[in-house]
DNA sequence: AGGACTATCCCCAGAACTGGGGATTTGGGG
DNA sequence: CCCCAAATCCCCAGTTCTGGGGATAGTCCT
């Protein structure tokens, strides 16, 4: 079994080099190295020089956040994984994260044995997450429909989310643009918009369609 | 520590007995139900009968899938949690499930150990994936744009993704209605759209704003 | 049978948008 | 120093959308 290269982000003199601790003395990987700053992280690796094949982040950094300098190692070196290591427990640094391209999520709570796994979890093509981090992603999945849209809208709805005019959700759905302009007025008065970009806004952003 | 209420639906005789043999033997569970089917499990807990604490899932199912059988039965008991269990491994599969309010999503390849631990782990408010599962749900929140959008076109996007017309976002940055015309005659061009509706759809989909 | 809702279609007028011009200023990069 | 990209502004003509009417037919519920 091929040796795991980590390398990680830690601000704080104590927690790093408790990491680094418990990294060192475990069998299978390899501490590529313990840096304070995201931009001493960046550094390290332009990219003619080989990553690692993980970075433990933490978000919270003086300079650029554990959030950017995910981004901007991976932007450089793409395949590179990153699990992030946090006390931030709120949605905005969870998705944040998870958009610059984090492939888990850990809380500092986590305890030396799990945060291990967890490690071997993302090499192994798994995503780790802290339980109530995941429930967050789970739940930002969660579609409730408050609107009381017919059928029949619900399809003009979709057809204006694929981009669609008047006339074309007209062709498309084998009806008139007249009718289609009646639905919309409908669709407007119950979702309270007043045009298409307004419309779709609302409906993509909620997980409608 | 309170009991935890459980029910199951699994069309297949074999794994559903198999289930209902680890559950049963498990302390600390107590097992309400064993459905062949997810009309059956709907009929069996209608608003006036107290719902179980969480329901293992199938999705494969004759008649209404696991999915469906999901949303109905959140529908009527909105405090349900439904951990799905099943062999589907697609991005299909897992989305529609989420948005349907499933709390988690295991592969039927998951030892009992570690089933028994997920059921666990969603009663402590957590969101049991497997692996693969979990690392499907955070890849679909990465955002790679190959687009070149200056930072002010990505604002003047920005804004129409938030309902606003040609005036409105005028005012919000400040600017004549003709400079917004200006960039979003260009921030067309770049996303090779031609309406307000298609570049917000375009945006949000792809996860830009 | 009547009422409510849905889906379908039409007209119209004003507002908003789209795409084509062109113009100026500013700040970098070669 | 010159060129170019970016941001700002303007005009115009044609198209599309928005909101206000109204109409007919079918379904479902009472």
């Amino acid at each position: 079994m091929t040796l795991l290269r980590i390398s990680l982000v830690e601000d704080d003199e104590e927690i790093r080099n408790g990491l680094e601790a418990i990294l060192r003395q475990e069998d299978g990987l390899i501490l590529l190295g313990a840096f304070p700053t995201g931009e001493d992280a960046i550094a390290a690796f332009p990219s003619q020089v080989p990553p690692p094949d993980l970075f433990l982040m933490d978000i919270t950094l003086p300079g650029a956040s554990g959030i950017e300098t995910t981004r901007e190692l991976r932007r450089v070196h793409p395949d590179l994984d990153v699990l992030m290591l946090t006390v931030r427990d709120d949605d905005q640094a969870v998705f944040d994260s998870l958009c610059a391209g984090a492939v888990g999520y850990l809380l500092k709570t986590t305890p030396p044995r799990r945060l291990l796994q967890a490690i071997r979890e993302a090499r192994d093509g798994g995503s780790p997450m802290s339980p109530s981090i995941a429930r967050r992603v789970t739940a930002s999945f969660r579609v409730e429909r408050d609107h009381t849209l017919t059928p029949r809208e619900q399809e003009i709805l979709a057809a204006l989310c694929n981009g669609k005019s008047y006339a074309e959700a007209a062709r498309d759905l084998f009806i008139s643009e007249s009718t289609v302009h009646s639905h919309i007025k409908n669709i407007y008065r119950k979702l309270e918009v007043h045009s298409k970009n307004e419309a779709v806004a609302k409906a993509l952003r909620n997980r409608w369609v």
